[in-house]
DNA sequence: TTCCAAGCGGAACGCTCGTTCCGGTTGCGA
DNA sequence: TCGCAACCGGAACGAGCGTTCCGCTTGGAA
């Protein structure tokens, strides 16, 4: 989507530009078709290359997977800047709905999505800047619930994950009733919710111990 | 736990019967910490007995699991039925809280509890017979809002599962959170839900997908 | 048109992990 | 106490999959 940026080094030739965006988008369509434990060989196959195409671009399949996942982060972004021009009262609903519905494009990889190396990215500042102000936004605006902070966000968005990868095969869209349920939920009620939320930041906190288990599980 | 079953066909030595559950307390706890990829070496050496022995009294490792997932699913009823003795508005919310506990126990086999072969299974049927009670009974006592149907709350036990796995090194107890937002949007509200749910039986439909899917993907 | 650096396919390698096998050990009925 | 069927540990085997390697092909600059 922006050769710009990683030609930097040296531009690619043309064919293998192309094999690049064919691999990405086998990859996409493999890991949410048989989740990220499918093989790089039908993923190649898929893209109609050898693996060892696969392997001159990416140096291995966690590469791979990271920038599959880099792209949707930055996607999530741009759905995120998008819900801003929505009305205040709105703007955070549109946001979770754009991103489910990135996310159900992205079925197999979400675990590396929410769980992957990349804590410090500027991307995921970024994301993490517009989501506080698009449910700063809400509050002020009376739609949600105050005691709300943005971790809650991404833990709702990780909970969707479920939905969306179990269900996808049965109602593609079932995710949206989970939201629904969650969106209500999430509306100002003199019930005020007694569990505390995480802590600011504990969301990389998450991502870190996950990754770690992971480890430890090999 | 009910050692007088699987004793029918020949009552185990005294040696075997403790070992046997050893290897499932074993295997709960490494899983739990590493997720259900962890080696059967794993167990074994937490158990104190070598790989051998976990295969003389399971024939694989999916039937280790399995056997996990059962014993998962009984608690879960015995669950549910104390949640039948408590006032109607609330069982539900009770069972919930209650299956989140046991879910955040079993962190690691969530995956297999929701995605397992057991669909034909007498206690799966069971759980669902007493789920919709409880149901049933929170919508007549209006604590709940009437468009919820059983496949509502599967999903969104499913979905409090990625929160659970997740969440856990960090709070142990955070998906009590997230139960908190969703029992709040449960609630019935004028304002109803517009996506449809799962028919009648869906999630045993999306069991059998989650399974195949899986499966593709060796 | 020529030439070669860059690219390509896919066979082969090695590691991980589930599973099997076997020589030694032990609970327990007689 | 004796004898053996059941049990035990852990080395070894084999399948699957990520990764590497190498001989052939090709885009594109000169």
């Amino acid at each position: 989507m922006t050769p710009a940026l990683e030609t930097a080094a040296a531009p690619l030739r043309r064919d293998a530009a192309a094999n690049r965006e064919r691999i990405l988008t086998a990859a996409v369509e493999v890991f949410s078709a048989s989740g990220a434990e499918a093989g790089i060989d039908e993923v190649a196959r898929r893209a109609g290359v050898g693996v060892g195409t696969v392997y001159r671009r990416f140096p291995n399949k966690d590469a791979l997977l990271a920038e599959i996942v880099a792209q949707l982060l930055r996607d999530l972004v741009t759905v995120a800047r998008g819900a801003l021009d929505a009305a205040p009262e709105a703007g955070l609903a549109a946001f979770l709905a754009g991103a489910g519905e990135l996310q159900a494009r992205h079925a197999g990889c979400l675990w590396q999505l929410w769980s992957g190396g990349h804590e410090g990215s500027e991307t995921l500042r970024e994301l993490r800047a517009i989501g506080q102000q698009l449910l700063a936004r809400a509050q002020d605006a009376g739609a949600v619930r105050s005691e709300l902070v943005y971790e809650d966000i991404g833990l709702l968005l990780w909970s969707l994950a479920g939905v969306v990868e179990s269900a996808h095969g049965v109602d593609p869209q079932l995710w949206r009733r989970t939201l629904e349920i969650m969106l209500h939920g999430m509306k100002p009620s003199p019930e005020k919710l007694t569990h505390p939320p995480l802590p600011p930041g504990g969301l990389d906190a998450v991502a870190r111990l996950a990754t770690e288990r992971r480890a430890s599980g090999r």
